[in-house]
DNA sequence: CTACCTCCTGTAGCCACTACAGGAGCAAGC
DNA sequence: GCTTGCTCCTGTAGTGGCTACAGGAGGTAG
């Protein structure tokens, strides 16, 4: 059994965020010592990793939880999950081409702005009637 | 002059938004009617589109005054502008390249997951040593 | 004059943590 | 046994950038 500073090391989750995590009932109440320390075994110790590997690919954890109460079943619904991910990666992948945009139309509007100029152009842009708009979402 | 309402229609931000803007002193306060309801001049709805577009942009709020209070001198230091906008995207940049590596982790994941298998072979890799680690940031 | 719309203030909630404050457990060295 | 110093405990509040009420008042069209 480990105490919270090794569970966090073995994890990689930070032990504010275990504390967090069982708070929010994201995670089951570990055991406790005769001194009121937490104690994790090293099936709970993965279960964190499994969250943070999750939260590392970007998914929301109300999908983790959902994710966690599928590995405690014996069929695992694959299905559901493959349907889940597939959601996210849509996601992920309208976020990349948002911010391929945002990156391009940022790109041109620092462009003419040299050094030492007196007024702005990007600046000026911004304030202006007719840029930029339609960008965002 | 214009109530909220219409400042909101026509700078793209939302009437609670704008309302926060004033609290936060994001934006100066508006004069008032004798009713009490805010009245905003064409400037002050231009700089309340102007926020909005920076936020399209992605650039934090605390980013966004900056430019503001740039804005009114007249010299508008176009060398901090390029800086920060440079700066900004290269976060944008690396949020990108970090979003592609996490879809094709994603994707790479999925790809095994069948409809119908028992045993997910995500959830599985997920659960396991050795997969994912030093993905995020 | 009534119905309805827009506006007002103030507070609380969202997500996923993070950062304290103020105290207690615990191991090693003297 | 005592000190030092690390890790741990609980509880609360803060982060960013809004958003969503509740409960009431101003203003307008018919």
């Amino acid at each position: 059994m480990f105490t919270i500073g090794k569970a966090s090391e073995q994890s990689g989750v930070n032990i504010e965020t275990i504390r967090y995590y069982e708070r929010e009932g994201i995670v089951p109440k570990p055991g406790r010592s005769a001194g009121g320390r937490r104690l994790y075994s090293s099936d709970e110790i993965a279960k964190l990793r499994f969250v943070r590997r999750c939260r590392d690919l970007g998914f929301p954890i109300s999908i983790i939880q959902t994710f966690l109460s599928l590995t405690e079943q014996s069929d695992r619904s694959c299905g559901e999950v493959k349907a889940m991910a597939e959601n996210h990666l849509g996601e992920i992948t309208a976020k990349i081409e948002n911010l391929v945009r945002l990156r391009d139309a940022l790109l041109s509007l620092s462009k003419n702005c040299e050094d030492g100029t007196a007024a702005c152009p990007m600046l000026d842009a911004l304030m202006k009637d007719g840029f930029g708009d339609g960008l965002q979402e």
